[in-house]
RNA sequence: GGGCGAUUAGCUCAGCUGGUUCAGAGCACCUGCCUUACAAGCAGGGGGUCGAUGGUUCGAAUCCAUCAUCGCCCA
């Protein structure tokens, strides 16, 4: 039969797919061999897949069919969270097309909708996963919201708030207007933006006088409830004790003094507005003042503002800025930078906001997660983000846990009769039954009570998923999470180090009283060849499917892989996953030449191959001992590098080259099983890398069973090797490549035989007949002397001499010879000068002398002979 | 403003506790080849005073200090 010499790869991965998922080899169950897990990060359930998700899906699935071929239990559980800022944002726009306000809707209407969304465009991401090759348990898809895992999260917050850990506070929050809830600090994205810094002048009761303050915000002046100055500021010392009045409205506010103000800074006179400003809410506190909240939920002004009520703060500014011009309170306005805050999600300007939220405290629950990674119970790969880890679990802050929305778990805590008394109970029977209890009040019953409107935060149910997905939280006993747990490795970005890897840590302490993961590997950021993060707004992320359409998934796998090295951001570009594509063609001839390979039983094995078959055996152990290595340190592109080149530089170039018999001649059996055998441990080191195209060679190769498949082939092992032997072969490749070389300069064909000889007392040369063949010698021999002349190599104190009569160019060569000399006396000289530098002989350890010493005498070796050459020459 | 990290070939990166020819890899580039597996290929080649300046040392890309530039996190 004829293969095509493009290896087309579209159908043959997803019959293989098929195969796999057909045969359960993606499946795993407790049994007693050691287990291998990894836990999906959940991605959105709405969401497509993007190049992040690429590669960290790559990753995964490469640790994952690397512990399936060591005979570990391998187990990828996947999964998608609920996103719930994102998803109920998509579901509130789309209602809105269709003419629906959220608020037009009951909250159990407006659920309908969002589950009906997510089983619209639920799940995608997991199907474009199965094109990338991922080897999840499919039957343990497990998302945030089903039973198991919404129970579960209800469990622990009735469980943390009886611990005390759990509490409900006035803080000021990050407040979204947009998408009307608090975000967390982690998702407000500061940018520097222009704005204006308005300088306004409020009179002074009882005088003429006015103080003028700075604010980039005019219209907060209706919730100012003081001004506040540094009292070592010499300048304001007479304002103590004074009021003065808020502008427009004539609010009568005391001055107050506070180290927090900065005397260089503006006026050196700060309006305090504890509603609206983190800063101000801390000086408010120390102070006693008022808390004055002019804005609505949307971010208009209500009617604490007293004017420009119902409109929005946008708008209010200008206006406000306008009418203290009319009246004369604005000194000036200057344009100025500062950074704004804007929420990731809906990008609206976050305005701060005093508001009851419900908290975890962080102080102890963090002090095992600190530790676990500080002493590497939980390792993280680079280890550089330990540092960072270490100051963020240092510094952390207690945990705001509520968003007001509807898409999530919503918070069991049950108000009693619409006062701030609340139970926090499971069900609402429990609920009853618990407020009967607290108060005493045998009446009370459904009626009475009020569930909190708002849910938690994604993180608080994504932070449980390594227990949650084994249903550990609501059975801690099962099967599943005692086999399973602690899983080995998480893959992940740096971004989320502390929203998720921290809380995971945590929660798995709490929980499990065990880490959650062993190993944390952190990709790199995926941005475009400028450094530009990939987004969709940008339009500078390829489609990942087109990708995969046009490379194949194994070069779209090898193309993620080949440049990004952990921890790194990873500068994508097609470039990459043609290279990706192209290594899998070359795989691909390689198998079209070994298929093609004829054998007969007369045929005795080749010198060639003999010395072929050896050396190989010896480079692939080196290769995949050092790919081990490469993989145990978390260096996967460097473990792909490895084998990258043992398959191309090596067993193609070299390995193949050496036993390929002459043009239609048959091999001896004995060869050709040993290169099936090379071909088929190569397929079985490639295939964490490149599943798709090691599966289908693999079964061409040879006859395998219907249920054979190298997913669960054994990887081979690691075993001794002979180092000496491999740089004797690194030492022919070289003398190989100076007759390869000296053809190309001299212009002498490669079918032109050439004579090669070694001048030594040795006698023979390992690796003669591979050189002889790849170099195409007529012979190789060893002599005792150079008196049949030729142009002469000389390396680690051996010396050829290529024999080529009349095609010597005697001055060129002459030339190349002084040069050559020059060089090894330079060389030579500085090695002189290091072993006559006491000193050094003194203090360096014996075998770093020794070194120089042999660096000497190979050196002073090369000049004889270059000297003895060149007078020759004459 | 505080903390962390980086700076090595045109690009992306290796280079562990200073010392084996230590200055490397892949890609890109240049030259020659449609050689009977592969032009998605083969063979060969050029390219870096390791950000700067000082210091420690017999010896520094590697350790220390200062500076410069960049990135990330926090306020």
């Amino acid at each position: 039969m004829s293969i095509a010499s493009k290896y087309s790869p579209k159908d043959i991965e997803n019959k293989w797919y098929k195969f796999w998922d057909e045969k359960g080899l993606f499946s795993s169950r407790p049994d007693d061999r050691e287990p291998y897990v990894i836990v999906i990060p959940p991605p959105n359930v709405t969401g497509v897949l993007h190049m992040g998700h690429m590669l960290n899906n790559t990753i995964q699935d490469i640790l994952v069919r690397r512990a399936r071929m060591l005979g570990k239990n391998a187990l990828w559980v996947p999964g998608t969270d609920h996103a719930s800022i994102a998803t109920e944002a998509k579901v509130v726009a789309k209602l809105k097309e269709e003419g629906i306000h959220k608020s037009d809707l009951s909250r159990e209407e407006f659920l309908k909708h969002a589950w009906d969304w997510t089983h619209k465009h639920g799940g995608i991401i997991l199907q474009q996963l199965k094109r990338l090759g991922a080897s999840c348990d499919w039957n343990r898809t497990c998302f945030t919201m089903d039973d198991a895992r919404y129970e579960s999260v209800i469990d622990v917050f009735i469980d943390l708030y009886e611990k005390g850990l759990i509490y409900r506070g006035v803080r000021m929050v990050n407040w979204d207007p947009e998408a009307r809830t608090a975000v967390s600090d982690e998702e407000v994205v500061y940018t520097e933006e222009q704005s204006k810094l308005y300088h306004i002048n409020y009179p002074i009761i009882g005088e003429e006088e006015f103080v003028t303050i700075a604010t980039t915000r005019p219209e907060t002046i209706l919730g100012d409830t003081a001004v506040c100055v540094n009292p070592k500021d010499e300048r304001y010392l007479h304002l103590k004790g004074k009021k003065v009045l808020v502008p427009l409205i004539n609010r009568e506010i005391p001055i107050i003094e506070d180290d927090y103000v900065d005397m260089e800074f503006g006026t050196g006179c700060l309006k305090i507005t504890p509603a609206h400003d983190v800063n101000d809410y801390e000086i408010g506190l120390r102070h006693n003042l008022e808390v004055i909240d002019i804005l609505n939920d949307d971010g208009t002004l209500n009617e604490k503002a007293e004017i420009y009520i119902g409109e929005d703060r946008d708008l209010v500014r200008k206006k406000i800025a306008n009418q203290l011009q009319d009246e004369g309170y604005l000194k000036g306005q200057e344009d100025y930078t500062n950074k704004v805050g804007r929420s990731e999600r809906t990008d609206a300007v976050i305005e701060p906001k005093i508001s009851m939220q419900w908290f975890l405290k962080m102080s102890d629950i963090s002090k095992p997660a600190l530790e676990a990674v500080m002493n590497d119970d939980v390792k993280l790969h680079p280890a550089k983000f330990k540092n960072t880890y270490r100051h963020w679990m240092e510094n952390v802050k207690d945990w705001c846990i509520s968003r007001q929305l509807w898409w999530g778990h919503r918070i069991p805590v049950y108000y009693i009769n619409n006062t701030n008394e609340f139970v926090v109970a499971k069900t609402q029977e429990e609920a009853i039954e618990k407020a009967r209890k607290k108060s005493g009040d045998n009446t009370i019953s459904a009626d009475n009570l009020s569930q909190d409107e708002d849910v938690m935060d994604t993180w608080f149910s994504s932070w449980l998923w390594p227990i949650s997905v084994f249903d550990g939280i609501r059975y801690p006993d099962n099967e599943d999470i005692k086999y399973y747990y602690p899983t080995n490795d998480l893959v992940t970005a740096p971004e989320i180090l502390f929203f998720w890897v921290a809380r995971m840590i945590l929660a798995g302490y709490e929980y499990r009283n065990d880490k959650p993961f062993k190993n944390v590997y952190l990709t790199g950021i995926v941005r475009d060849i400028h450094r530009r993060k990939m987004s969709k707004s940008l339009g500078n992320s390829p489609d990942p499917i087109e990708l995969i359409d046009k490379y194949s998934a194994d070069g779209v796998r090898v193309g993620m892989l080949l440049c990004s090295p952990a921890g790194n951001d990873l500068l994508f570009d097609e470039n990459l996953t043609e290279q990706g594509r192209n290594f899998a063609n070359k795989i691909w001839n390689a198998f079209r030449l070994v298929k093609s390979l004829e054998v007969s039983n007369d045929k005795e094995q080749t010198e060639a191959a003999k010395e072929a078959i050896e050396w190989f055996t010896h480079r692939f152990s080196q290769a995949i001992t050092n790919m081990d290595k490469a993989y145990d340190s978390y260096r996967l592109s460097e473990a792909l590098m490895v084998i990258y080149k043992l398959f191309w530089d090596d067993f193609a170039s070299w390995y193949l080259e050496a036993i390929k018999p002459g043009y239609q001649q048959p091999m001896s059996g004995a060869t050709y099983t040993r290169t099936l055998n090379f071909f088929d441990r190569l397929l079985r080191v490639l295939h964490p890398f490149m599943p798709f195209i090691t599966e289908e060679i693999w079964h061409l190769l040879q006859e395998r069973g219907t249920n054979e498949s190298i997913m669960v082939a054994e990887m081979p092992k690691p075993e001794a090797y002979n180092e000496k032997l491999l740089s004797e072969f690194e030492m022919i490749r070289e003398v190989v490549g100076f007759v390869r070389n000296t053809r190309q300069s001299k212009g002498i064909a490669n079918k032109d035989m050439l004579q090669l000889y070694e001048v030594s007392a040795n006698k023979n040369i390992r690796f003669k007949a591979i050189a002889e063949k790849l170099a195409n010698l007529e012979s190789f021999e060893i002599k005792t002397d150079k008196s049949d002349g030729g142009i002469s190599y000389i390396s680690r104190g051996r010396e050829f001499y290529l024999i080529l009569d009349d095609k010597i160019d005697k001055n060129a060569e002459l030339a190349k010879l002084k040069e050559e000399l020059e060089y090894t006396k330079g060389f030579l000289n500085t090695v002189l000068k290091k072993l006559q530098n006491e000193r050094f002989v003194q203090n360096a350890p014996e075998n770093v002398v020794a070194a120089e010493r042999k660096k000497q005498a190979d050196a002073e070796g090369k000049i004889k002979l270059l000297q003895e050459q060149i007078e020759s020459m004459f």
